[in-house]
Order: structure tokens, then C-alpha cells, then sequence
DNA sequence: GGTAACTGCTACCATATCTGTAGCATAGGG
DNA sequence: CCCTATGCTACAGATATGGTAGCAGTTACC
């Protein structure tokens, strides 16, 4: 990095909460465990309610939100959420709450 | 996309929260609204708390979270949320708590 | 058995995005 | 003037994503 760099961190980031960060906020993650939010859905179930993600990608994100076991694969259903998972797809809840209420500002930034 | 899609599409994501979502799983987009949420950064400052993000992409995420009225642009401080923003940092928190609570799961995806 | 439609999944390539580093122009302090 | 900090731009190389085609396995049906 620059030169410029003071060590002045305040109150950082935890650790957990980086590594969670790291890993949502690639593309369709977060979109993945919404969708999963109300049951099972097949792997191309899942890529058209991500409104046609590209298997490779569905792919690599399945198997990462299985590494971090917030998914898990069923037999005959597909893939669904974890009880660790359920709790995460809870825990967004707010963030759709908030998109609702700013629905307006959201539609501005298109 | 395959030929194979059918169109049961159940309850789907609404329009808000796919916007939402369309934007916030970029890369460092929800990294930099949760170091912000303790007050402004400048540019400088919240590229060190997110580890060193490229000045590039920085902007990039910053211009975005603009046009979602999320931050706003201080004279002096540099950046910081707007009201919308401070909001959604707050819809952030149960996500941070769940990254604490399953932190052993997250260290053993690694 | 043949076929049709589904399943999860892989391969490929074009494009987009991110990383990492260097550097510019400006502002303020000493 | 010199030094440091500011926001920000540029660029090459690495990585991720988009879009499409297709494979092997399973299930159901005629």
C-alpha cells in the first residue's frame, strides 16, 4: 500500500466477522441463502431464482457456503439451508427490511 | 441459460431486495458500510480498516454507496453514512453477531 | 427397451471486476 | 520551501463472472 498509512485502527473489524464479510459479499452469495430462505431448491431451482446465475458460479458459491456450513446438499431436494444457515438467512432479514423501506433511494441509484 | 428452466418461480425475491442485494454483494460494499458505522472515515482511512483495498475499486464501492444514498461525502471527515446508512448498518448487526456466534465454523471453511 | 425430461455438474471463452502499485494535484503545518 | 496528508487516477496482471454447450445419472412413462 501508499506510504501513508497510519496504524491508527480504531475498534477493528473482528476476525469472524471479516472472514463472514469476505465471503458474502462475493456475487450471489448473499442472494443464494435468501433464496433458500423458505426451503429446499434445486441446483437449477436455485439458478432460476437467482434469475439464471451461471452454473459455474452457482457452483463455486454452493460449495463455499458449504465450507462454511450455513448449506448443505440433500438427495433428492437439492440444497438448503443448515440450522447455522437458517439463523444467517434470519439475521438478513433486516437487510430486507431495510431495502423495502428504501425502495425509492434504491431505485434512484439504478 | 439451459433449456431445461421451468417457471415455478414461488414467492420470489421483490424488486427492492434484488436491488439491494445486486449491490451490496459486490466486493467490500458491506465491508465498508460496517467501518463506517462508528462515524467517518477518510478515503485513506477506510482503505486501511477494510485491509488495503485498491484505491480503485474503493472509489468504485464509494461512488455506488453514494448513488444509494447510503454515505455521503464530508468536507473535512471524508466519508460517512447518511441516515438511510446508518440504518442499514444497524440491519448489519444480527449479521456480525452470527459470524461471532459460528466463528469456529467460519475459521474451519477457511 | 426407448425416450424424454429432469438432476447436478463441468468446460470453455469473452468480458468484467479486483489487486497491487505508482503517482498526481491539492491543502495545511512548520 | 519541505513534509505530510488528503482524495483520487492510471495501468498491468490476476481473478471472478457471464453465457452457452454438453455430459452422465436418475426417474417416469409408453
Amino acid at each position: 500500500m501508499g506510504k501513508g498509512f497510519r496504524d491508527w485502527r480504531r475498534q477493528p473489524t473482528t476476525a469472524a466477522t471479516g472472514r463472514l464479510l469476505e465471503r458474502l459479499d462475493r456475487r450471489w452469495a448473499l442472494r443464494v441463502i435468501w433464496e433458500l430462505r423458505h426451503g429446499a431448491l434445486t441446483f437449477r431451482g436455485l439458478q432460476a431464482a437467482c434469475g439464471g446465475v451461471s452454473p459455474g458460479v452457482l457452483q463455486g458459491r454452493l460449495h463455499e457456503l458449504r465450507a462454511l456450513g450455513v448449506i448443505e446438499k440433500v438427495p433428492r431436494l437439492g440444497y438448503r439451508l443448515s440450522v447455522a444457515g437458517e439463523q444467517l438467512g434470519t439475521a438478513l432479514e433486516p437487510l430486507a427490511e431495510w431495502a423495502e423501506r428504501n425502495s425509492a433511494s434504491l431505485h434512484a441509484g439504478e
